[in-house]
DNA sequence: ATGTGATAGTGCTATAATTAACATATCTAT
DNA sequence: ATAGATATGTTAATTATAGCACTATCACAT
């Protein structure tokens, strides 16, 4: 890849940039310029012109960006052109949650497999999806060549299910659980940890007062 | 306050620190060294000492830093010395798992009221809060001094419900929706992107392999 | 054709954040 | 007492990120 190192901020930015795309062309807007683009998502258009120019040209200079064609690269340079096998574990409140999340399906994100180690649970049918019991976990995705792993379990079991997910071949795992996880350096790893999103507001709000 | 500016990545670090801490306190661990605390949570220890710099010196040299004092220390900058009073509005998939999220609870962020437009879910019982309408948002969150509102809503409805927050005196608000949303200044705002997390593993995985 | 306005792309500058290195302080053992 | 080991706090250096200003290019009107 000739691209030596982006940003992790900008990956973030390119998939913000590429929801509010798919809402300005749904609205039938062709043309769109980095000043609007900015200004849709809250960020200055100078960073979303650096944040494209990481990945090529996709502009036209003194007109804007066709609103189609950029979309179509900035899903393709995430890695969405095609949809991803998701397998979920952990069918707690926040595995609930996701098992119904709008936004994954839209994204192409489809959970195959869902496990949990609760058997009042397994046998059940989630969507379209049966809950299975965590020991066939590794069999089960291996076999769908599912790709990402979603760990929605408590702390305590969290390593543990880690460990399978990477023994079944997964590439990425996002994790809920409020553990720090190891995994082989070629395995992509995220943390989701919603406490600590409201810490910071707690913070900030101390901050200006004292 | 003496501390210029904190970057928003420390604070996030704090936070980690803290709950970290609170499982080594657990085990009756008395002392801890920045390194260990590093190990523990996946940093550098010159960065963990770093993030401390910024507040005050909690430790003493040669020793390393008092597990329970630390953890007190931290808790007292994060803000979370006392209770928070938390609205929580919408009360869909991601609203239903927030509203029995341990990980609010542990942290002292008490769901003191939930809102929905839906009139079938009005009046039920989410624990030991009763599920109120929209349109008593503004009056209830008032009444109860509720410092921060968190928002898991349709997008198409967010900015009305924010609106309605910063109106009934939040101090900060948390965004599950996918919605680029304005407020004052004044009002801390952060948003939860669910989906993105998952686009940055995507990216990764697919930028190993071009 | 040609000039004018607009906007993408890019190199440079400034700012921020992380890492590394070092000097200082504490405890322990002799 | 004092030396040595250890780990903090802090300063310096490196790296990364964002912002700005300039340049190149295109479309359109004249």
């Amino acid at each position: 890849m000739k691209t030596l190192k982006v940003p992790e901020a900008t990956i973030i930015r390119l998939s913000v940039y590429s929801r509010y795309l798919t809402e300005v062309d749904r609205k039938g807007i062709i043309t769109i310029s980095s000043g609007e683009i900015a200004e849709g998502v809250g960020v200055s258009p100078a960073q979303v012109r650096k944040d494209l120019a990481y990945f090529g040209e996709f502009g036209t200079r003194g007109v804007g960006y066709n609103v189609k064609d950029l979309r179509q690269h900035l899903l393709k340079i995430l890695g969405l052109s095609s949809d991803w096998s998701v397998a979920l574990v952990g069918l707690g409140n926040i595995g609930l949650a996701l098992s119904s999340f709008k936004g994954f399906v839209e994204r192409g994100f489809i959970i195959t497999s869902i496990f949990d180690a609760d058997p009042s649970k397994v046998g059940t049918m989630v969507g379209h999806v049966e809950v299975m019991p965590v020991e066939k976990l590794v069999e089960v995705v291996k076999q769908n060549c599912t790709q990402i792993g979603i760990v929605a379990v408590p702390a305590s079991e969290a390593q543990e299910i880690v460990d399978q997910l990477v023994k079944a071949n997964v590439k990425a795992i996002l994790n809920f659980s409020l553990m720090v996880l190891n995994v082989p350096p070629e395995i992509e790893l995220r943390n989701v940890d919603l406490a600590v999103n409201l810490e910071v507001l707690t913070f900030n709000v101390c901050a200006q007062r004292c």
